[in-house]
RNA sequence: GUCCCCAUCGUCUAGUCAGGUCCAGGACACCGGCCUUUCACGCCGGCAACACCGGUUCAAAUCCGGUUGGGGACGCCA
């Protein structure tokens, strides 16, 4: 059987969003389900545009989420001459030609059709059947001209059969003689990704709906140069709430997927969520590990519809899809923790808190750590922002809780030192021991243990909410308890 | 305007090709409860959709036609 090879084609004319990184997932899942090849190829010809830091991110971008590819990157103009070749073979038979309008005229003639309201608003033909003689004079004049492709003239419709929707046709009249090669004489776009398509084999082509008049076109340019026409399957496109394709411009950032790796989401978690968009397994799972999601992967379950990407600006709980929030919080509590501590490693040195220690002898109280704290953070960056007291002294206290269960109950300035007196002589240091003393300590002040507990909680992680809290003291260990127990003072003058 | 694609809860979607098992299932979000002297997790429950009109049929979310609506494309961008 012939091999699978899938191609991502981006533009660098900006960073990877996730409707692109969307768009690569699905090649990738293909090729890797299939055995075959993913091909990157950075589709650089518009030189006005293309920038190297939008290729480094790209490139950044889908080494975060894990999108490998096994060929490339290749660059789009490296291979020019074999544009302009294909496009000198097409003028050779005559299936382009050259023609000498220029931009001004055919803009005159496109106003005058759309003034008359007629629907034909392409190209005229004009140079199409253009003597030998006339094109050479006019080429002996200089005037510049571009190359336009001969759209073959046949009755009925062309067609080709889509992987997602089927048998897509239109009617040849349908077509103008499309422009191949600029005036200056760089190729355009439909004709370099028809060469480079062929060139590298491709037999798939796994792409967004956006692209399927560019599809029909460029059935034709296969015909034309004689190579076989590989696969398509168009993919629904992704969209804003108001049903706009989302985009750098009027999106910003959130869109982009450097954002998410700078705001601590878990890449699989990404690719997980836009997996989804547009696709579903035919049942009921929706949670996949990688093995699991290569194997499920099937073109034929792929929607025929838009998804919209659900956040709304402005918004702190809808910042992002909810969705793709929840399955962040899901990987966070479910993944491995070595795995896990690995990401978390990365987030601590960034916010200057990592310890070698952590990798090394107290890396069993590193993992035990992040078990334990795990279960109510959403991103990664809550470790370092919620999760600070774990690792570091000069984590802040939320204002809410210090109102609530510290300066509420003015006794608790006396009390805790005392209770941290009592956890000092504390020789066997444990949730039940460090519990009991509490407890014992609250009826002795015939006060409810909830208010030393909660006052504690404040206190020890400057959070309102928390896991048990003798946990968190067994965690943080006697001598951290005690010191941060025993000099509340600041607490009440700051406030 | 022309051509192409599409149409199920607020969002992602199952069900449509092979009509009945669907007064439409799951997930997220939201609401309520349980658990917990915190908060989450977890568990239980609730709210919530077949765009509209006609046709075919004993029977339509499912097939056909139309309407409306949405999206895409219409560059010497990619």
């Amino acid at each position: 059987m012939e091999e699978v090879r899938v191609r991502f084609p981006p533009s660098p004319t900006g960073y990877l969003h996730i409707g692109g990184a969307r768009t690569a997932l699905f090649n990738w899942l293909f090729a890797k389900q299939h055995g075959g090849k993913l091909i990157l190829r950075i589709e650089d010809t518009d030189e006005e545009r293309s920038t190297q830091a939008s290729i480094d991110g790209i490139i950044e971008g889908m080494q975060w989420l894990g999108i490998d590819w096994d060929e490339g990157p290749y660059f789009q103009t490296e291979f020019s001459q074999d544009h302009i070749d294909a496009a000198n073979r097409l003028l050779a038979s005559g299936q382009a030609y050259k023609c000498f309008c220029t931009k001004e005229e055919l803009e005159q003639k496109r106003e005058a059709a759309l003034a008359q309201k007629k629907s034909d608003v392409g190209y005229d033909g004009t140079c199409r059947h253009l003597s030998a003689e006339e094109i050479a004079e006019k080429e002996a004049q200089g005037i510049p001209y571009v190359i336009r492709f001969k759209v073959p003239e046949r009755q009925g419709t062309l067609f080709y059969d889509d992987q997602v929707l089927g048998r897509i046709e239109r009617a040849y009249s349908e077509f103008e003689d499309f422009v191949i090669v600029r005036s200056n004489g760089k190729p355009l776009y439909l004709l370099c990704n028809v060469v480079d398509d062929i060139r590298d084999r491709i037999t798939h082509i796994i792409r967004g709906q956006d692209h399927m008049t560019n599809t029909t076109r460029q059935v034709l340019l296969y015909e034309a140069l004689e190579a076989p026409l590989p696969s398509f399957a168009h993919m629904p496109l992704t969209l804003d709430l108001k049903k706009r394709k989302i985009s750098k411009r009027s999106h910003g950032e959130i869109v982009a997927v450097q954002f998410y790796r700078d705001n601590g989401f878990i890449p699989w978690a990404l690719c997980n969520f836009l997996c989804l968009l547009g696709w579903n397994p035919g049942t009921e799972q929706e949670y996949f590990s990688r093995e699991e999601l290569i194997q499920a992967f099937d073109l034929s379950r792929m929607s025929r519809v838009n998804s919209v990407f659900n956040f709304r600006p402005g918004d702190a709980k809808f910042f992002t899809d909810p969705k793709l929030i929840a399955m962040n919080e899901h990987y966070l509590r479910s993944m491995d923790l070595e795995a896990l501590g690995t990401m978390v490693q990365k987030e601590l040195a960034a916010a200057d808190l990592w310890d070698e220690a952590y990798a090394t002898t107290q890396k069993d109280w590193y993992l035990h750590t992040l078990g334990l704290i795990r279960d109510r953070f959403h991103t990664l960056k809550d470790f370092t922002t919620a999760g600070r007291a774990y690792f570091a002294e000069d984590y802040g206290v939320d204002p809410k809780p210090l109102k609530k269960n510290v300066l509420k109950h003015p006794d608790l300035k006396t009390w805790l030192p005392q209770l941290a007196e009592r956890y000092k002589g504390l020789a066997d240091f444990s949730a039940e021991t460090t519990e009991q003393l509490c407890r014992e300590f609250a009826d002795e002040l015939e006060i409810k243990p909830g208010i030393l507990i909660n006052g504690m909680r404040t206190v020890l992680t400057g959070q309102l909410a928390g896991p048990s809290m003798f946990d968190i003291v067994t965690t943080l260990g006697q001598e951290r308890v005690v010191a941060r127990l025993s000099n509340i003072d600041h607490l009440y003058t700051e406030a």
